[in-house]
DNA sequence: GATTCGCATTAACATAGGTTAATAGATGAA
DNA sequence: TTCATCTATTAACCTATGTTAATGCGAATC
């Protein structure tokens, strides 16, 4: 539907104003993908290329060490553009798995192709750049958060970074994300009533 | 001394080898510092366009919130290249400042004239978008541990992290870096013993 | 409808880490 | 040297969080 792909547009304009030709160039690299819940975009020590739009649905990126403990380190809710990006821009194996925690849509490019497009349209360059500073700056100011709030302040946190998806997935996929227990994160809800 | 500038070039050469004349271009934008123990390099709301490298000495960069709690982001040996990364790219004032932690002694560049190189030499923006993928992969790296591990991890990954930097500076900046207090750093060093 | 399984909560106990305060060693200034 | 200051350690106590186990609820399966 064209308002799906309005939808996107409007978010990459949140970064950068795109000129109408490079936007019709890039609207012809995404394509419909629906993701069953529990299906995976990207699995861990895969090669990958794809740049989602979330459309309806939800995605978790997750880290797993060798003990089995897992990390979940974003969420990508409606609206959201989900990426390995250190996968993607090194060419290299990912190290995140991105799986779909509920039935989720997507609207999914091969990055390969959109960073194509940047010797025609300087814009599009200049769009991906802007996000990797936008995911830079959060990623910094997620750091410190980690370092200087505790697990309480981080909850309420995660509550407006994510609103209403306290609801919509397993409790346990939040502790992970606030590195904590399912059950300290139980105590904290408790306190919240 | 031309010692100190080969250096510099071993330690660029580790992202990107470059091309004798983009060397010959790039090493002419570096001049000598000297700070004084206490001496900042960047100051938080300063616009900054400084890139350093370390000749001797210490750096610490960190973050101050409104409490007035700060938080040792990183710390800059010998060797390392410190740039207030997300100030400069984006143009906008450090969210960082930069200390020497003892008498420091740099190499010292102008960010943008070094990016004025793109153009002329490839292989110097590739340099920086190296360097820029390591970052990335470092603060991810970083991040997963704060969540995953406890302070005694960490803090065994501090000193491989950073050889010998335990008995340069004060255990205060280690612990800020760690997350935690002064006395429970002593405590896991209790441990150690 | 009965059963099973996954999930959230709670309790009880253990450990990690924070706070405050006292102490002592090291460092620097007079 | 002497004094003041800064820093690290330790103790005592408190809070946050982890671990294990029990409970109960709700969704899925039969």
């Amino acid at each position: 539907m064209e308002s799906d792909l309005l939808r996107l547009k409007g978010v990459l304009a949140f970064f950068q104003d795109l000129t109408e030709e490079a936007w019709q160039d890039m609207k012809d690299l995404f394509s419909y993908a629906d993701l069953p819940k529990g299906e995976y975009l990207v699995k861990e020590g895969e090669y990958t290329h794809s740049l989602a739009f979330v459309l309806e649905g939800v995605l978790r990126a997750f880290y797993l060490d060798k003990e089995g403990n897992y990390y979940n380190k974003t969420f990508f809710m409606e609206n959201a553009l989900a990426v390995s990006l250190a996968s993607v821009l090194q060419r290299v194996p990912s190290a995140l798995s991105f799986e779909a925690l509920v039935k989720t849509r997507i609207l999914v490019a091969n990055y390969y192709e959109v960073s194509s497009l940047f010797d025609k349209h300087p814009c599009v360059e200049r769009l991906v750049r802007k996000f990797l500073e936008y995911k830079w700056i959060k990623k910094e100011q997620r750091e410190i958060r980690l370092v200087l709030n505790d697990a309480t302040e981080n909850y309420a946190f995660f509550q407006q970074e994510y609103p209403g998806l306290e609801n919509r997935i397993p409790q346990y996929h939040i502790a992970s994300h606030l590195g904590i227990t399912p059950i300290q994160l139980s105590r904290i809800r408790a306190k919240q009533r």
